[in-house]
DNA sequence: GCGCACGATGCAATCGTTTGCACTGATGGT
DNA sequence: ACCATCAGTGCAAACGATTGCATCGTGCGC
C-alpha cells in the first residue's frame, strides 16, 4: 500500500498475474498479451504511477543500462563537453552513465573501474588519457565492452573515436608558415598522455614537410597540460631559443599560461609572438587575444563513443576507429611574424 | 566456471554456506562468523577475484549507494566543479552518482528525475537552478531524501548549501563605492533562476544602503546566464545610462560578455568602465583584464552538500542549511571611476 | 464431431545477496 | 548432572522483475 508500487500491485489492480502484466508493460512482448488485458494493465499502471524498478529488472536480465565513463578531470573545459556528449546520446537510449574522475592516476581509475564493475555496468567509455592501457587491459582481458573516446591506444584494443590531431597540427604548422613564421616552438603536453604523444609527433612530422630547420622549430617538454606548464615553458622558450616568432601550445590551458606569460614578459601577442592553442575549449574565444586554435569536436567524440558503445552492446557491428575532422580556427592570437627579429630586446 | 564469481562459488570453494559467506565478507556481520571461517571465505574470494554484485545487493538491501545529481550544465565552467566535489565526497564513502544536465528545462529535469528514481537513487543533490520547484515539490511529496546545492527555494523543503551571495554582493557594491563609483549598473541573470533572483535583491539593497542614487543604479534584465546577455546589457547601458562607471554582472559568463561588448564599442576597461562579475570561474583571472569577481567556493557546495545528504541517508541530524562565505577577489578590470564621465564620447 | 494448433494466461524458477530464524554443540552455572 | 545460554552455521525467504514452460480454452480444418 504506502511506498513505490510494484508489478504484483499493478497485475493485482488489473487482476492478471504479474508475469502477464510484466508482458503487458514490455514493450517488445506486448504481442503476447490480448488488447484488452494490455489495456488495463496500462491503465492499472497510470493510475498507480508504477515504474519499473530498474535494479531488479537489471539484476535479471543481467543489464543494467549503466555505462561507466573514465574522464582525467570533469572541472577542465578541456573535459566536459565529452561527458557531456556521452549523455546526450544514451539518455534518450534509456542508459546512464556513472562519470569517475582519475585525475591521470592509475589508483584512481583502478578503483572506478571496479566500483563501476560492480554496478554491473554493462561497458565503459574510456576517455581517460594515460598513454599506457592501466584498466583498459584489464576491460580487454575480462572481455567488458568498451569504446575509448579522446584516444587511441597503440594497440587497438577496441574501437576509438578521436580527433585528427595529425591534421590539426598541419593546419597549424601551414598556418603559421603561411604569416611567414620560420622558427617556431612548441610547448608539448607530458608524453604519457595520449595526445601529447601524437601532437609531439606530428610538430615534428609538419615542421620537416614545410622545411622547417629542425633545429629552429625545439619541442619544450610541460609537465602537465596546464596553464603553469605554458608559463614556464615561454619562460624557457624566450631564454633558449630568442630567435622564435611562433609558439604552438599541446592545448588551449597550455597555450592560457602561454599568453600570460609572454604578457609577463614584456612582449606583445601576435605582434611579436603568435600564439596557437589545441582544441578550442569554451572560453578560447574570449581570452585576448581571442585564441588561434584548432577545433576538436569534443562533444561529438563523446556522443559517437556512446553510440558505438551501445551499438557493440545491441550486437551490431562497429567501426574499429573513427577519426573527426580538426580544423583551425584563425583568431587573434596568431599574426604575421615580426620582420625584425631579436629588435629591441 | 566462466564468468563473474558469485557469492555461491566463494561459498562453494571455501566449503560454507553462503550466508555464512555474506557474513564474513561484510565487515559488521563479521563478528558472527569464527576467525577460521572468515579467513578461509576471504582467502576464497581473493583467490576467485569476486567482488560483491552491487546490483543484487541493491535490491536485496532496498539502497543502491547511489545519488541522482541535477544540474543544469556540466559544460558550464560555472557548474562543473559543483559535480566534481560532489564524486569527491561520494566515492570515499562507496557511493557513485548519476549526473544529468537539465538546461533548465522542467520537462528535461523530470525525466532525468524519473529515470533516477527507476535506478533506485538513494537520494538527490539538486543543483538545478530554476526557482519555481519542478520536482524538488515530487521528491518532497513522495519522501525522497534529497539537499539543494548552490540554490535555495522560498520555502525550505530541503537542507540546503549555497554561497553567501548578499555578502558577496555587499563586497562588490562596497568595493566599488571605495573606488569611487556611484552610479552603478547591473547586469542581472534571468528571474526565474535562484542565483538571479537572490543577487539583484541584493544589488539593489546594497546600493540603497550605500547611499547611491538608486535612479543612478539600474539593473538591466539578461535573457540567461551566459555570455550574450553580457554584451547586449553593456550594449543597452551604453545606450541608455551613458553615466554608468561600473557594471556588475548576475555571473562571469555575463561578464565575459560585457568585456567584449565594452571593446567592441571601444570603451577600456578599467579605465573607463570597471566590470565586475560573480561565481569566479575557471579562467576567470585568465581574461583580460583578469576579472574582478566574488569567489564562491563550488567545489565545497558540491562536497558539503554530498556530505550532508549521506549524513542524512544514515539517519543522523543534518543542519538545515549551510550558507559558506565568499569573498571578493580584486583583479584588473575593476578601477578607479574615471572623473569626467560622458568626456569623448 | 474429433483433433490439432494456437492465442492467452498462469506458474515458478531465476538473477545474486542479505538476513531472520532454526538448529546444533558446547560451555558454564548451579 | 541438567538446563540455559550462546557462538557458529545452515536454511530459506525475501527483494522485484523477466521468461521458459505448462495449461487451458477456443476455433478451425478435415
Amino acid at each position: 500500500m504506502a511506498g513505490i508500487p510494484t508489478l504484483h500491485d499493478v497485475a493485482r489492480a488489473a487482476q492478471v498475474h504479474p508475469g502477464t502484466a510484466s508482458r503487458a508493460l514490455n514493450e517488445d512482448t506486448r504481442s503476447m498479451v490480448s488488447p484488452a488485458t494490455v489495456e488495463r494493465v496500462l491503465a492499472a499502471a497510470q493510475r498507480l504511477g508504477y515504474t519499473a524498478n530498474a535494479v531488479a529488472r537489471g539484476l535479471r536480465r543481467q543489464r543494467s543500462q549503466t555505462v561507466g565513463v573514465l574522464i582525467p578531470d570533469l572541472t577542465n573545459p578541456m573535459f566536459a563537453p565529452i561527458v557531456r556528449g556521452i549523455e546526450d546520446a544514451l539518455s534518450p537510449m534509456g542508459f546512464t552513465a556513472f562519470v569517475a574522475n582519475t585525475d591521470n592516476s592509475e589508483i584512481k581509475e583502478r578503483r572506478a573501474f571496479d566500483a563501476f564493475r560492480a554496478r554491473q555496468v554493462d561497458g565503459f567509455i574510456f576517455a581517460n588519457a594515460r598513454r599506457d592501457l592501466g584498466v583498459i587491459q584489464d576491460a580487454f582481458d575480462l572481455g567488458v565492452p568498451a569504446v575509448l573516446a579522446n584516444r587511441t591506444t597503440d594497440i587497438a584494443l577496441f574501437p576509438w573515436v578521436a580527433g585528427d590531431d595529425d591534421s590539426g597540427m598541419r593546419q597549424i604548422i601551414e598556418h603559421l608558415v603561411e604569416l611567414g613564421h620560420r622558427r617556431i616552438a612548441y610547448i608539448a603536453g607530458p608524453q604519457n598522455i595520449s595526445a601529447g604523444h601524437v601532437r609531439t609527433i606530428a610538430f615534428r612530422r609538419y615542421v620537416e614537410e614545410n622545411g622547417l630547420s629542425v633545429q629552429a622549430c625545439p619541442v619544450v617538454q610541460g609537465d602537465a597540460f596546464d596553464s603553469p606548464s605554458g608559463g614556464a615553458g615561454v619562460q624557457h622558450i624566450l631564454q633558449h631559443y630568442p630567435t622564435v616568432t611562433a609558439i604552438v601550445c599541446g592545448n588551449d590551458m597550455i597555450a592560457v599560461g602561454a599568453l600570460a606569460g609572454l604578457r609577463d614578459a614584456g612582449i606583445a601577442c601576435p605582434a611579436e609572438m603568435s600564439i596557437v592553442g589545441f582544441n578550442d575549449m569554451s572560453l578560447a574565444r574570449d581570452l585576448l587575444p581571442s585564441l588561434t586554435t584548432v577545433r576538436a569536436p569534443m562533444h561529438q567524440f563523446g556522443q559517437k563513443a556512446a553510440e558505438m558503445l551501445l551499438s557493440e552492446l545491441a550486437n551490431n557491428e562497429v567501426e574499429k576507429g573513427v577519426l573527426l575532422p580538426t580544423h583551425l580556427v584563425e583568431r587573434g592570437s596568431s599574426g604575421p611574424a615580426r620582420e625584425h627579429e631579436l629588435a629591441g630586446r
